[in-house]
DNA sequence: ACTCATTGTAATTCATGGTATTACAATGAG
DNA sequence: CTCATTGTAATACCATGAATTACAATGAGT
């Protein structure tokens, strides 16, 4: 069980942007191309990501440009874009009421579970698309 | 998107056993009850826990008891028993190799989001079976 | 104004995986 | 030997993610 593509996908089309902004004109098409995914799910992505206010998208004419720097998104506002569930877990909705364990564990480990997530979105939080640009150029050096 | 029942029920169930244990014989329908699951969901489960020795299980009579004291079993090794999956993400697996974005975005966000899994296993490593009994406790207290 | 590549979005299909359910041989205390 | 229970396989069902097709709306360029 793991997440699914959606914030990898969204973190490579924000990277495709930032590095082939200005070079190519960075349409759903040409994205889906460097992801190897189906264009209608770019666009749905990027609308996603345009209700975040991470990406302005022309409408019409195609391509889209970042809004902040590279340095001020984190993968934290990525996964909020593009992740709705509030919870990271499923927890049975219906347990027994009559089991004092049952009637209770939703709450006791719904609780516990909420700090785990919180803890998570911080390590999200200090992961900028900055970094991975770097990581990236990085690799692209020891290629040679 | 989100993880399953999985683990959760796994908790129910070890705190079920935990609490019940010597009260009431605990075979997976009186478990199956609690969580109103499927016995042989529970019957799986318990067979996963019982493989990262957490439990024992008497095959024929029937029941299950715990290995360890409660303050010994911690979420992180209920979570490894019963999720197999490497990787917190489903990062795309064909990329575009023409593409610099493409042909590196598995290895660079990969690593990022093994250091993000391995905080959230540390958060579930501070979090024990007796940690929950007690707030199970507390809140039934409150229920007075 | 017209063209045309592109976006936004709906509808449909397909595949995957989690969960429910049924069935039954194997188990082991009483 | 009995019988409740476990272990496990097989099957069905359903929710959801992803692929695909289709098309109206958009808007820069001419």
């Amino acid at each position: 069980m793991q997440f699914s593509f959606r914030m990898p996908v969204a973190v490579q089309i924000l990277l495709c942007i930032a590095k082939f902004d200005g070079v190519f004109k960075t349409t759903s098409t040409f994205l889906a191309s460097s992801v190897n995914i189906n264009p209608v799910i770019i666009r749905k992505t990027l609308g996603q990501l345009k209700a975040a206010g991470l990406v302005e998208v022309a409408a019409g004419v195609g391509g889209a440009k970042l809004l902040k720097e590279p340095g001020a998104i984190t993968l934290q506002e990525i996964f909020n874009a593009v992740e709705e569930d509030e919870d990271l877990f499923h927890i049975q909705e219906n347990p027994n009421p009559q089991c004092p364990v049952g009637r209770n564990i939703q709450q006791v480990l719904g609780n516990k579970l909420s700090v785990v997530k919180n803890h998570m979105l911080e390590d999200f939080a200090k992961i900028t698309l900055d970094d991975l640009l770097n990581d990236i150029n990085t690799a692209e050096q020891n290629r040679q």
